[in-house]
DNA sequence: ATGAAAGCGCTAACAA
DNA sequence: TTGTTAGCGCTTTCAT
């Protein structure tokens, strides 16, 4: 790889005056730079973005840790905020900590050790259980916290309402007639699910159905999870219908409903949760509380490289709307 | 972020000396040592990758170009990468195309810039055509190609026989009596998918049966895609078996034969290629060639780390097997 | 309008 | 056993 050394070098002018041209200052002649522009495309030289960040201390690089790359909700995130960030010249270094709490630390170390500008932090562990982690990490660089609000710690958020997303859905089973309403939820305390389940719990308890141990099933954020949770739910209740807190959780319950012969969504309706584009291509399609994942990613990446830009831009909560989209899996 | 010049400073040793307890020489003093790691505790210090590899021209990370974050093979085949990444303490950086030549030369630009130390390339385009491109790309840093072999390039790949693997599924459709069996390959001239097409056609061939127009379909790589193509293949044949040269596309056409009706496999039966664990929780259960992805991408990652750190060690091509699993969609 | 020199955080060669 | 010095590729004073 070339240097600013070679170029200036073979353009006879100082590594300054490359540096000018290729920073677009107006302080340097005219045929000075042509020349020089000249050499840089001859030699096809990029100026090394490691070496600027030593200098600037920036390096146009910011992470993004997510829970899991199998997770398509994930997938379709990445791709908005590998586009948004392409259109500031920025690039995103993507990290999976694969649902280990130790492994997510240390991707995070490494991207720190890598000076990263920012971070976009993908969770649905507890953020007030790790309220002191997140504290240090924002004193070190702008973070944005994905998919709940910041709880008054000193970072960005972006989200949409996953309570009132749930409740929604869960009222439209109710009008539609349903009183004995399963829930496939997140195991453990993951807010992120958590809010989801209460949007269901405070539906219910409006319209006086009573919330019911043996309609509720506890599953990791897989598919085969919600598959086996759907299972142990069917010995225990025969609901009329059933929400997964995830599509990806909700195509489980599918599977499982397929699988035990059940007419859909005749005798048991599904509705899940984020509106990945899989939901339409299975059978029957999915109803589900749309996000709108490419404005939340949008949202997310510009909120953060405007904090990395200007270190006077405030940290702020994002919420955007969710939406119930119908389809063949509820009459 | 602490520097080695503050944990110096407060350790009252050279910069040199913390350098030396970083990187485990013997040449210091336990007692220094000792010193020397407390500081390093106390201002919880971790040296700067990029400033080691302004040094030492080594990043200790790679780039990853796949074409799409959706497909879920790729995003299987990421988490076993990271995993493998890990384990030599490297760290990927993965950008997606989008199935967009230009804006994939955009990302490996952006990925050089930031001085990766090598770059595994997910690509379905010709590497023929892309030749020069290739050979330019692969005298800068060690490359590694994926899912096809290296052609005479001047670089490691890693894949699995896609000409041999529907080769297999077709002759077992087949041997079940299938005659009339229909196949849904990619458009345009994409090797990875015209491969497999051929193992289609060379199976038949040598069966005696003829290779019709009229059951063959062209989709993008994706499942609408898929769905779409199989409705129009519809309109023109009826075959008793349909072949999808991606598990992904499979599920496209799965969809898109529930839609019409058609019980599946008694009607029509269906066959992938992958495995991608979507594949198990479809419903029904979606026969397939299963690659063998976490090894496909831990052996693409350690040759990948074995070229960047040995320069003496040589490209080679890496054919692993994959082999055919029968579930549900076929009787 | 141009360039020389210093320095970002680190390591390696050389000296002591 | 430890420290001094130089330099990786770049930008930014400060001179000229």
């Amino acid at each position: 790889m070339p240097t600013i050394s070679d170029v200036a070098k073979l353009a006879d002018v100082s590594k300054t005056t490359v540096s000018r041209v290729l920073n677009n200052s107006d302080l340097v002649n005219y045929k000075t730079k042509q020349k020089v522009l000249e050499v840089i495309k001859e030699l096809s030289y990029t100026p090394s973005i490691i070496a600027q960040g030593m200098r600037g201390q920036k390096t146009r690089t910011f992470g993004v840790v997510i829970p899991d790359f199998k997770n398509l909700y994930y997938s379709e995130f990445l791709e908005h905020v590998e586009e948004a960030a392409r259109k500031h010249e920025y690039i995103a270094i993507v990290c999976s900590s694969e649902m280990d709490t130790e492994r997510e630390r240390d991707n995070i170390d490494q991207l720190l050790r890598r000076n990263i500008d920012g971070l976009i932090v993908c969770w649905y562990k507890d953020v007030i259980a790790n309220r002191s982690f997140l504290e240090k990490l924002a004193r070190k660089l702008p973070i944005v916290l994905m998919d709940q609000p910041s709880c008054g710690l000193p970072v960005s958020a972006v989200y949409s309402d996953g309570y009132k997303g749930i409740k929604t859905l869960t009222n439209y089973f109710i009008e539609k007639g349903h009183r004995k309403i399963g829930i496939i939820k997140s195991l453990d305390k993951f807010p992120v699910g958590n809010i989801r389940f209460e949007g269901y719990v405070s539906a219910l308890r409006e319209h006086g159905i009573r919330v019911t141990e043996n309609l509720i099933g506890n599953a990791d954020w897989t598919v085969g999870g919600a598959f086996e949770a759907t299972k142990k739910l069917l010995m225990k209740s025969r609901p009329t219908a059933i929400i997964a807190v995830t599509d990806l959780m909700a195509i489980g319950v599918l599977k499982c409903l397929n699988d035990k012969g059940f007419s859909i969504p005749k005798e048991i309706a599904i509705g899940g949760f984020d509106n990945i584009s899989l939901t339409s291509m299975m059978s029957p399609s999915l109803t589900t509380v749309a996000q709108p994942i490419q404005m939340l990613a949008q949202k997310a990446t510009d909120q953060l490289i405007k904090r990395i830009e200007n270190r006077y831009v405030r940290n702020r909560d994002i919420e955007l709307q969710n939406r119930l989209i119908i389809r063949d899996s509820t009459e």
